[in-house]
DNA sequence: AAACGCATTACGGTAACCCG
DNA sequence: CGGGTTACCGTAATGCGTTT
């Protein structure tokens, strides 16, 4: 099984594509970012685990960080997909009921709302915004494409909640309780030198029960998701600020600036210099 | 299934090294 | 000189087989 790890191309963690499967089957793969995707045009299939669905214009598929999946293309009329790919981190600041819907159990879960459903009416407009908004960057983008990704995750919710036989309820509120508490956790204390050892007694579990908890719901691990945080808030320190670069890494939580140059290479591809050139302050005061 | 504990891997920190 | 990068090593996090 191949597992792609997706870099977020925005200081939110959402990304935007048009994509045109091949006609033959491609391995499948999973990622530890949540995914739906939109049938613009064309036709083909689309797999998850042993599920087949066949798609047309206006189908859209969800899929979480567990099931592997894979689009494919007929190979007279190719299809066309918006795709858009988001961190289960991004709900949770919000709802973390919106969460509900990728908490599936794969061998049950219906992956596709219909073209043509109330659902899909809504769901494609949203999904062309996003993608718009995150590709022309205009002022505002950023919340635009947000508030936008947080509505489908909504009507989705709904979707599945009116639907015969969903499993929503697949998620324990106990589970659901004790995410929101790790995440309320990080959140007030992301800055600090936190590690599993604090998260584990504030949660009353064992450092390596609450790694495997954390790992479960998010489909990553906690280390992984606190540096995420951490290199977001220096992004946006960087581009919209003029503090020294040492400054900004210890305020974003980091211990030595070596450690956040060689973190911030590899999630950002370029090093916080760079990335400040390339989001000069003007970019957001002067707009002529 | 959930919990434990060990083996493996990734990170964090120091210090040294580039390079303009 | 100072921002940026790399090597290396101890430690923390994660993965995984075993146990309950």
């Amino acid at each position: 099984m191949r597992r792609l790890h997706i870099r977020y191309d925005h200081q939110i963690p959402i990304n935007a594509f048009e994509w045109t499967p091949k006609a033959e089957k491609e391995p499948m793969h999973v990622h530890e970012s949540l995914e739906i995707g939109a049938c613009v045009s064309g036709k083909g299939r689309f797999f998850f685990g042993e599920k087949t669905y066949e798609v047309g214009p206006g189908d859209l598929f969800v899929v979480n960080h567990r099931e592997e999946h894979i689009a494919e293309s007929d190979p007279e009329q190719p299809s066309s997909y918006i795709f858009v790919n988001f961190d289960p981190a991004l709900l949770l600041a919000e709802d973390e009921t919106l969460l509900l819907p990728f908490a599936y159990s794969p061998e049950r879960f219906q992956n596709h709302i219909p073209a043509g459903s109330p659902a899909s009416e809504e769901l494609l407009p949203l999904m062309r915004d996003i993608y718009t908004e995150l590709k022309d960057k205009r002022e505002g983008y950023l919340t635009a494409a947000k508030s936008s990704m947080l509505r489908v995750c909504v009507v989705i919710l709904r979707h599945f909640s009116a639907s015969p036989g969903h499993q929503l309820q697949h998620m324990e509120s106990e589970t659901r309780r004790k995410l929101g508490q790790a995440i309320a956790f990080v959140e007030t204390n992301g800055y600090e030198n936190i590690g599993l050892k604090q998260l584990a007694s504030h949660l009353g579990m064992t450092p390596s029960g609450a790694a495997r908890f954390w790992k479960h719901a998010m489909g990553y691990g906690f280390h992984h998701y606190v540096t995420q945080r951490r290199i977001r808030e220096a992004k946006k320190a960087l581009a919209s600020t003029e503090r020294p670069i040492a400054d900004i890494c210890f305020d974003c939580g980091f211990q030595s600036l070596a450690t956040f140059y060689r973190l911030f290479k590899t999630h950002v591809g370029v090093t916080p210099q760079q990335y400040r050139n390339e989001h000069p302050l003007r970019d957001i005061f002067e707009n002529e």
